[in-house]
This record gives C-alpha cells, structure tokens and sequence, in this order.
RNA sequence: GCGGAAGUGGCUCAGUUGGUAGAGCAUCACCUUGCCAAGGUGAGGGUCGCGGGUUCGAGUCCCGUCUUCCGCUCCA
C-alpha cells in the first residue's frame, strides 16, 4: 500500500519553491470532481440557491464551517498562540470612510476610467480634454469614447470605454439615504490595524518588532470572479500586520516571514510540487507595495495566489499620520529615535486556503471497479477528529458503550457516532469526509473493555481500553501536529 | 463587461417528431450480515433554474432573466 501520511505525500522538501516551470497538473483532481464532492457531503453550497443563487457567493454547509474554523485556528495558533510578539485584533467591517480614502481605495475606482489599449495608462475620463460638460450618464456611455474620437494622450493609442472601478461596496449609515452618509464594506482587514495601531501597541505595551492579526469577512465587487470559492465577493482574511524599524529590518522581516508561511502550507499537509513562490515583477507590484512575493498553488485552473508576503513600507501609517494628524511615529528608549514603523504584511484568503486543503487531500482509488474517495485531511483540519461505530447494533450493551466513549470524546473534539450501515461503509463514509480516525467497539469490547482505533492513513488497527481511547486520539492528534 | 456552452431528485445523467418525468448512486425503514462500500424488501425526494410567450397541450419550440463553466477582458 502506497504511503498517504501528510507527511509522505507532502513530497521532497528540496524541490525549490521557486522553480515557476514545474507544472503537477496532471495530478490535481478537476474542478468539477471538487464541487460535486463539495455540494454531495456538505461542504459548501451555492448561496440563496433556491431563489437561483446570487453571483460569486457560497455557503459553507455543516462539514465546511469546521474545516474553514479549523483552517481559521490553525492560522490563529500559529499566529498569535504560539508567539509572543503578535496580538489579535477583530475590527469592524464598517471604517470611516476617510480610512478609503487615505488607503488610496477610493480615488481610483469612484470615477470613469478610461485605459489606453497600447500603453495601458489610465484617465479619468472626466479630465481629458473635449470632455467639458459631460454629463454623469454620457460619462458613462460605452459609445462616448467613439462618438468623440478621444484617443489616448500620451501615445494616441485606442481607449477602452469608460468603466467605474467600484471595487468597494456601499451602504448608507443611518436612517437617509444620502451621499453624505455612505460608508464603505471594508475590502481588506488590514487598514483596522493600522488605524488601531496605536490603541494596540499602548495597550498591549508590545515593542517593535511586533504583528497585529485579524481574520474577518472582506468585500470587493470583483469584475470577474469565479472559479468556485476561489474569488468571492464576500470573503474572509487572515491578514496579519509585522512592524518593524525601517530599512533594513524590514527586508529581514520579509525573508523571516516568506519561508514561515510556505511551511504553514507544508506543515498542514499541502505537497510540495503544488506549491511555489512567485515574486511579483516591478510593474505588478501594487500601489502601496516595496516588495512582493506569493504562496502560488496548483489549482485545477492553474497556478494561483494563496497567499501574498508584502513589504509596504510605511506607506500605510505615513498616511494615515498625515491624513488623521495623529502621530503614529514610534518612540525606540534604546536609540531614542522617532519613526514611522514599516510594515510586513502577510495576507492570505481563508477560503482559499480551506478550498486548498480539500483539493490537496483529495484521493481516488480503484477497488473492485468502483471509484473510492477519501480526503487525507490533516488531523487539525478534519471536520470531525473520530467517529465512534459500533460492530454490532443488535446488542445494545455495544450501542451505550459506543455513546459513552463518543460522549466523553465530544468534550474535547468534534466526534460522531454511526450505525446505519456496515462497518465497511461506515468507514468509507469517514474517509470520504476526512475523519481520521475510527473508533470501533464489538464483542470482545464487552468482555476485555477494549476498542479498536483505527487509523485511515496508515490503515492500521490499534487495540485500546475503551477508557484510555481519549488519552489515545489526543495523543495522536499531538504528534499529527507535531509531523 | 464581451463571446460560447450548460442548467431535469442530494450527486451523475437519460428523456424520441411537443402528449401529465425516469435510471444508477446517495438517503431513510425493516430483514440479513458482522472489521473495510455484501444481499433482500420497501419508502421518501423533482411544479424540469426563474418569468413570460406560442400551443388543445411545453422538460422539449421562442423571448427575457438568473446561475455555473470555458475563452477573452479585468484584477489595489
């Protein structure tokens, strides 16, 4: 039998993580496979479905909520349990809406804009020249651009029509519905960490180098999403915020961070040949961004970004310092220097990382022509840690020795108990949903007090007294995590 | 946003020239079996994405719309 341990098809840790030529595609399960299985055991759903279902939202169903809030742990032990130097926060979806227009959010994408086919500049339509006039609804005109035979400034090249960048989506505080009262869904968490910067640093008397980290729901009206929950409309973050002294210390930063997040993939069980590094070239890099570099993974629709590692300078509270006049400068007693912190950030999408763990832990295998699934899902991330199943229904001592033990184990995991098929179905239908361990009592259970643990990734059976099965599935849940 | 394809039980699909919807798997109950998807009997579940239209009659033809996928575009 083939090793399917997370550890053992996680693959060579030499390959480089840089290699953007390596292409495992053959490998990955379709798309397709992934939804129907997604939709089949409750994972997720499409959203309102029964009124036809609204664009670019999903629901996450009974066994999707907890391998998201598994995902969302893992993330928050890493991040915030386990260090020191990092503290959470959870700020509102709904900001000031001068935090838009400070992060540079909305001036670019509340206005028409045109883009020049050739050169790729972009104007705001309302500033070229022969525009004088116009009304909002000729601004908006996809002819407008023909009917006055505007042509890109710099290079005469063709100008695409005007479109409005309405990256954000609004709403209106309070009762009136006016201009005046429109407020922003926030389309990234980050900006509540600058603007909490100080409250956090004082608070929690942390001194640089320090990380602010949130997980929270973000919206961005997407021009194109797609690809199942890979891009949403509403979407949840795990975003985490690194400060640091300026200059150098920030490129340590970045290079200490990359490798940490890279491994997080690994160490959770994603394999090696799909995952890469990719550094965005200078003329990608995003408005706020020194340096950039993304946790690329392999999905059925190609090599696409989990997560981003970002060098922003201190572009974020150098704005926010000049826009709000508060001084967010940090005091150092050591140099006795004032400064701006700079900041590493790494950003990633829990939905995408929750829709790469069941992508990455999903097997097939042939037996006796049929087609077996099973997702060899980390322990940490399984939505249910064991499932308790008696061999025998018919006597009901099994049945309430079956009930206690899953009882006591429900103190402490998500644990399940099911009699309504053959032991052989029971455990496909675990391994189907990423269970890793079974727990079975027969007979013999009644006389020697023991069960049988059995383990879905290596396949083995382990006899246990039936009080110490707790003892046993926290242990190896310890050592899964340990690797 | 543009072009193409597709939407029929939970999943995968069939449904003839238009005549009141089927299968396999899944689910549930009972019987049987008792350590890796056995077998038997039975049951539940679909106003065919939604809304109009044509027709005596629409899953089937026409229009609109929503959703999904593919390609382009876009992607702070």
């Amino acid at each position: 039998m083939t090793d399917t341990t997370p550890a053992a098809r996680a693959g060579s840790p030499t390959l480089d993580p840089y290699d953007l030529e390596r292409d495992p595609g053959a490998s990955v399960p379709g798309l397709d496979t992934i939804v129907s299985l997604a939709k089949r055991r409750g994972f997720v759903f499409p959203s309102s479905e029964i009124y036809g279902g609204i664009n670019a939202v999903w629901d996450y169903g009974p066994l999707g909520v907890e391998l998201k809030n598994n995902v969302k742990r893992a993330w928050w032990r890493s991040m915030v349990q386990e260090r020191d130097d990092i503290v959470g926060l959870d700020a509102g979806i709904l900001m000031a809406p001068q935090v838009w227009v400070t992060s540079g959010h909305v001036g670019s994408f509340s206005d028409p804009l045109v883009e020049c086919g050739t050169c790729r500049r972009r104007y705001r339509l309302d500033e070229l020249p022969g525009t004088e006039g116009l009304t909002n609804t000729e601004l908006n005109d996809p002819g407008v651009i023909d009917r006055l035979g505007l042509t890109c400034p710099n290079d005469g090249g063709p100008l695409s029509p005007p479109r409005r960048f309405n990256l954000m989506f609004k709403t209106y505080m309070g009762p009136v519905e006016e201009d005046a009262a429109i407020v922003y869904l926030r389309p990234e968490t980050a900006q509540g960490s600058y603007v909490n910067f100080k409250n956090v640093r004082e608070t929690s008397r942390k001194k640089i180098p320090f990380g602010i980290a949130q997980i929270g729901k973000s919206f961005r009206n997407e021009i194109s999403p797609g690809n199942f929950v890979f891009r949403m409309r509403e979407f949840e973050q795990m975003e985490m915020q690194y400060f640091v002294r300026p200059g150098d210390p920030a490129t340590a930063a970045f290079a200490d961070w990359l490798p940490k997040r890279y491994e997080w993939y690994r160490r959770l069980g994603v394999s090696a040949e799909r995952l890469r590094l990719r550094e965005h070239r200078p003329d990608e890099l995003a408005h706020y961004a020194k340096k950039a570099v993304d946790v690329e993974y392999r999905f059925p629709f190609g090599w696409k970004e989990l997560e981003g590692v970002h060098n922003r300078g201190d572009f974020d509270l150098g704005s926010h310092a000049r826009a709000s006049g508060e001084n967010l400068e940090y005091f150092d007693p050591a140099t006795e220097e004032h400064f701006i912190p700079w900041v590493v950030e790494t950003a990633a999408g829990a939905d995408r990382a929750a829709f790469t763990f069941l992508i990455d832990a999903y097997r097939e295998e042939e037996v006796k022509g049929e087609t077996r699934v099973s997702l060899a899902l980390h322990p940490d991330l399984a939505p249910y840690k064991v499932a308790v199943l008696p061999l025998l229904k018919k006597r009901p001592e099994i049945v309430e020795l079956c009930h206690r033990i899953k009882t006591d184990l429900q103190r402490d995991m998500m644990a399940v108990y099911d009699d309504t098929a053959s032991i052989g179905k029971l455990y496909r239908r675990q391994d189907e949903i990423g269970t890793p361990w079974c727990v079975t009592v027969d007979v013999e259970s009644l006389e020697d007090g023991a069960v049988t643990i059995r383990d879905r990734d290596s396949m083995t059976q382990e006899r246990v007294p039936a009080e110490g099965v707790k003892r046993a599935i926290l242990d190896r849940m310890a050592s899964a995590r340990a690797g």
